[in-house]
DNA sequence: AATCGTCGTTCTT
DNA sequence: AAGAACGACGATT
């Protein structure tokens, strides 16, 4: 895995690639989050220990250098996407630590554009599972990379907000960015 | 406000 | 391996 922070106005997001793409992004000041080391340029730096044999060392920067594109476009993505903006194509996403069920969601969750919102029962129904809106909210908590699989487009019914694992202040903000923060709770 | 239905995941035996 | 416990929910009482 190789970690990447990613400085922007709302704080250093951090990005870990592996060399599926990326596999998980992480908001700003938790440290918990940042293990177990973080990174103070905005350079890629991986996380093996530091007695690597040469060509394990050669294949990291393979690995670096093929991130780099990966890493470019994520900034993109996530720029425009914290000022509430449609994020252009998204890099190649490792998601193989899900399950089925929670890929399914995470799918559908792409599915949503910028600037809409949808239930957890919608979603639930959406990818075919009606009873399941329980199950969709505890994958919608586990998704590995938040903002740019929109998990905070996802709604409680009856224009209550629901939850947010990085804190509800996240979930609002950008929300209101894209124009769809209820008002009256 | 309290309870129940529902279901995938995680934590305990 | 099996069962209980636990949610970013939703509907009912």
């Amino acid at each position: 895995m190789f970690a990447a922070s990613i400085p922007t106005p709302d704080g250093v997001f951090v990005a870990w690639f592996t060399h599926q793409g990326l596999a998980r992004l992480c908001f700003p000041d938790r440290r918990s989050w940042l293990s177990p080391l973080v990174p103070s340029s905005p350079s890629l730096e991986e996380t093996s220990r530091p007695g690597k044999s040469a060509v394990a060392q050669e294949g990291e920067d393979a690995i670096a250098r093929q991130i780099e594109p990966w890493l470019a476009c994520t900034r993109e993505v996530l720029f425009a996407a914290l000022r509430g903006q449609p994020a252009g194509p998204l890099p190649p996403l490792d998601l193989e630590r899900g399950t089925e069920f929670q890929r399914a969601v995470w799918r559908g969750l792409l599915d949503i554009p910028c600037g809409r919102t949808l239930t957890y029962a919608g979603l639930a129904t959406a990818i075919g599972r009606p009873k399941a809106t329980r199950a969709v909210g505890q994958a919608c908590g586990a998704n590995p990379i938040p903002v740019l699989i929109p998990c905070h487009r996802v709604l409680a019914h009856g224009q209550r907000v629901g939850g947010f694992s990085a804190g509800l202040e996240w979930k609002r903000r950008l929300l209101e960015r894209e124009g769809t923060l209820p008002d009256r709770p």
